[in-house]
DNA sequence: GTGAAAGCGCTAACAA
DNA sequence: TTGTTAGCGCTTTCAC
């Protein structure tokens, strides 16, 4: 492995004027600077982060958890962190606590140490989990928190609705997820109306979409809006299982417009947001948060929450209504 | 922050002891170890990854590297990598590059110095990106290499072959993906038959399968093995819109069983493997050489090849071959 | 502008 | 069995 020491020997300088050459270039000479680079560069030099962080406090890496990693959803989110997090030549620790929330907090207390700072993504225990980290900062993606990044639930569940009412639809059905989801909650307060029927918690499964189909049938619902767009996938299938066409007597309105909703048939009319967008921002967040921290600005504890725009993506699913018969 | 000489202090013994107790406790006597483990657990200690890393030579880190974190094939592979790795305690650094070779290599370079050793899935550039990693062991997945994982893929054909045979199907056509896959080539190998017809290369998406549907139409097949699943679901459709049926007109298998498969409709037959279980065995592999490294035991730098079976799931997207007409 | 030296938190000889 | 000590590779005062 190379060293700063090799690097100083080539270049017939002493170790600190390295170290500086490479990480504050404007406090060394032009020339010296130039002849360090080139020489760090010939050598394949890598400065080694582990070594850095530990002088420096900083561990040029940031930590993110996620509940399934398999999940569509998590894995875009995961994609635009790793995008943004590599723009700023950061690392990032990847955690999938499956679900568990015992799981979270456990992996949370060592990704605390190895990062310096963490991104939770839809976290089953938030509270439990700042404990966990500590003083780092921490993002929350989907979750209320000092620094948030949010999709604009209402506006999405607006343009659903808009768009359902102007195909004639007057009977609307909501199918549920988990009753601990934080989206499900913003989602039902969003809903509210009078020809709104919310149902559930159901599963955020196919299986789940299934079971609500009787429901759904039931509430005479002309169109149904879905937890998520797997959610959607089962109650098509279940609805269509009793003789019912989609989306001539039934419209179906998924959520997250994950790749999924295009890949499927009908391709599913889908409440969205740019996903890897959530990841950038929340990436971005956090390292705002870093570099601020040391200067101490004005606001530099100051919350903030970043609102990404809700979308609808109008594809095969949704039709106009059914004549009432 | 909760340091070893924080724990040394408040347990009245030294530094070492503290390290010791807790890192090799048969070296402390049990009293004092437990005394140790007791004051640490109630002060919250942590121990800093980085620092004993640093002092030890290994990082407790193990890196991933993938072309695309939101490709569902690859994000199972990612969770099976995080499952392991988190039981044998160590982090893992995800770098997805994007499908691009140059930062492949680039973030390949970063990566070695933060990690004990590198997990490449289906890397695009592989004697690249091994020269980029440098001594730190690499396993690669879906590739050749001293330490390997692969699929059996010879075994997935076969079965999908003799499945399509049994049904009737005489004439089977072959919807390839990119000419730089591993797996493609595989596959073409071990189809070879007189009675399979090769297509392609085509792009592994919905609009390259939609593109293969002319080409198979025209070669005669009554059944289709594609790339993956998402060529499938392009096939399927593209073949639809020109007014034939599927499976009645046309088998389809898809390959990878990655979720998508059964969430399509028709839910497809697919040629797959446990993709978890590649990510588990990789890092297994990886793991095993990392602990072994230092004893150098005979068969140190013995290379190890993990197969996985090849499976065939068999859904709705196959069925007995048309009359010849 | 550059060098010498003191650690960051930890582990691993080496002593006792 | 336990303590003392010397660093791992780097950044960062503090002198010059």
């Amino acid at each position: 492995m190379v060293t700063v020491r090799d690097v100083a020997r080539a270049a017939g300088v002493s170790i600190s004027t390295v170290s500086r050459a490479l990480s504050a270039p404007e406090m060394v000479a032009a020339p010296t600077r130039d002849r360090v680079a080139a020489i760090a560069a010939e050598l394949g030099y890598q400065p080694n982060r582990a070594a850095a962080g530990l002088r420096a406090g900083r561990t040029g890496a940031l930590g993110l958890l996620v509940p399934d990693l398999a999940n569509p959803y998590f894995a875009a989110v995961a994609k635009g962190v790793a995008e943004r997090a590599r723009e700023h030549g950061l690392g990032v620790f990847v955690v999938d606590s499956d679900e568990d929330p015992a799981v979270e907090v456990e992996v949370l207390r060592s990704l605390a140490h190895q990062t310096d700072g963490v991104i939770l993504a839809s976290p089953r225990a938030v509270e439990a989990d700042r404990e966990a980290v500590g003083a780092k900062p921490v993002v929350v993606v989907n979750q209320d928190g000092p620094l948030a990044v949010v999709t604009d639930v209402a506006a999405g569940v607006r343009l659903a609705l808009e768009h359902l009412r102007g195909l004639g639809h007057r009977r609307i059905a909501y199918v549920g997820g988990p009753a601990t989801s934080w989206s499900d909650a913003r989602r039902r307060a969003a809903l509210g109306d009078a020809d709104v029927v919310a149902l559930g918690p159901h599963h955020p499964t196919v299986a789940g979409g299934a079971a609500a189909a009787d429901a759904v049938v039931a509430s005479g619902a002309t169109a149904a809006i879905t937890f998520n767009d797997v959610v959607a996938v089962g109650l098509v299938r279940a609805v269509r299982e009793r003789g019912l066409r989609v989306p001539e007597d039934l419209s179906v309105v998924g959520c997250d417009d994950t790749f999924l909703a295009a890949l499927v048939t009908p391709a599913l009319t889908s409440i969205g947001t740019d996903l890897r967008e959530v990841g950038r921002s929340a990436t971005e967040l956090l390292v705002g948060r870093l570099t601020a921290a040391p200067g101490s600005g004005p606001d530099d504890a100051a919350p903030a929450t970043i609102t990404l725009p809700g979308t609808l993506t109008v594809r095969d699913s949704t039709t106009t209504a059914p004549p009432t018969p």
